[in-house]
DNA sequence: CATTTTCTACCGACCGGCAAGTAGGTCGGA
DNA sequence: TCCGACCTACTTGCCGGTCGGTAGAAAATG
C-alpha cells in the first residue's frame, strides 16, 4: 500500500484495507460492494466516492500490490549484487510478502484475471518486469559457476512455483517460521533433497 | 471423467466437456448457466434436467477430477514399488493429468472454494488423500536413503508446487515436451541445480 | 464578527439488467 | 399411450451503478 498512502486520505485507506480482506475471502465475483459497504459502515453509494467501479477497486488493489513487489525487488538489486546472495533475498522478500500481506498475495493469485482491458495489460506489465528481476538474476547465476541454466524460463517458473504456492498451505504460526520456510526453498532449489 | 462415463449418457458426456470448458475459460462465478446452454445449443431449462444446480455441476467436475486423480495415484502406487521410481512416475502423471485434462486441473485450483457444505467437503477430502500420496512416497524415499527428511509436509508442499503452478505457465506445445518437464521438476527436486 | 457560499463526505431511493431456478407444456420415438 | 428430452415463459432476488439531495465543516464575503 506504501505507494498510495500519501495520496489517499485515511478513511480511504480504511477502505482499501477492509476490500483487500474481504475480496480476498470471498472472492473478487462473490463479493459484492454492498458487503463491503456493510463492513466498512457505508452505505453502497458512499463507496462510490472513493472509487469509479467495482473493477476500478479491484485495479487500485492489485497495482499496488504490483508496485510494492517491483519496489522491493529494485531496492533488492540495487543493495544485493552477487546472484546467489539474489536469490536468497528474493526468495526471503517474497515468503515476508507473502506473511505480511496475505490478502493482497492471494488476491493477486485468484483474481487477476477479473481485470479486463487496460487494467489487466497494466498489471500483467508488472508482472513480467517482477518475472524478469528473478529471470536475470537466475541467469547471471549461473554464468557465475560457468554452468548456464538450461530452459532458463522453466526454471524461473518452477522456482516462483514453490514461492506462490505457499498461499495454499503455509501457515506462518505454524512450526515453520518465515526465513526457515524461505531458506529451506532457497537449498532446495539450488541443492535438492541431497543438500 | 472416467468414473462418470458409464452413468451418463453421451449427451450428458458433451455438456459436461464444454461445461469444463465454460467455466474454466471464464470461471465459475462468471459463466451463467444461460453461457453454458447457447454453448452446447440448450435452453437454459433443459440443462436442468442433467443437474439439480449449478454449484452440482461444478461439484461433479471437481469431484469426478479428483477420482480420476486418485485413481491414477493408486495405480502407480500398485505398479510401482520403489519410492524413487514411484515420485516420478507421480510426478510424470501430474504433469500428464494438467496436458490432458488442462480444463478441469485449472478449475480445481481457482474455483473449488466456490464450492460449500458438503460438497466442500468430500472434494477437500479426497485432496487429503490425494496429498497422503505423495507424502507417504516421499517419507519412504527419506527412509530408504538413510536420511528422513525433515519438514516432510513442507517438502511436499513445495514439490506439488513446482507441478501445479505449472497450469500458471506451461504450454505443452512449446519447447519443453510434457516427460521432459516431468523429468526436470523430478531432478531439481533431488539434486537442484547441482544435479 | 456575522452571514452567506462552497465543499466534503456521505445517504436513501431507485434503475435496468441479469442471475439461478421453476412450473408446466410439447413432441418425437418406443 | 407414455416417457424421456427438451422448450417457453416466468418468478424472485441481487447485482453494479446512479441520482438528487443534505448535514456540517470550512472558506469567502460584507
Amino acid at each position: 500500500m506504501a505507494g498510495r498512502k500519501t495520496a489517499m486520505d485515511q478513511r480511504a485507506q480504511e477502505i482499501f484495507g477492509v476490500a483487500c480482506r474481504l475480496l480476498c475471502e470471498m472472492g473478487y465475483e462473490r463479493a459484492s460492494i454492498r458487503d463491503l459497504a456493510e463492513a466498512v459502515g457505508m452505505t453502497k453509494a458512499g463507496l462510490y466516492y472513493y472509487f469509479k467501479s467495482k473493477e476500478e477497486l479491484l485495479f487500485l488493489i492489485l497495482d499496488s500490490y504490483m508496485d510494492d513487489l517491483l519496489a522491493g525487488m529494485e531496492e533488492i538489486s540495487a543493495r544485493v549484487q552477487d546472484p546467489e546472495e539474489r536469490l536468497k533475498a528474493y526468495i526471503r522478500f517474497q515468503v515476508e510478502r507473502y506473511c505480511e500481506d496475505t490478502y493482497r498475495s492471494k488476491l493477486i493469485i485468484n483474481d487477476e484475471n477479473c481485470l479486463s482491458g487496460e487494467w489487466f495489460q497494466t498489471v500483467k506489465d508488472k508482472q513480467r518486469r517482477y518475472l524478469a528481476y528473478w529471470r536475470e538474476t537466475l541467469e547471471r547465476f549461473g554464468q557465475q559457476r560457468g554452468r548456464p541454466i538450461a530452459h532458463l524460463s522453466a526454471h524461473v517458473m518452477l522456482l516462483i512455483g514453490m514461492c506462490n504456492w505457499i498461499y495454499q498451505w503455509y501457515q506462518p504460526e505454524g512450526e515453520l517460521r518465515p526465513p526457515e520456510l524461505a531458506d529451506l526453498i532457497f537449498r532446495r532449489f539450488l541443492h535438492g533433497l541431497d543438500g
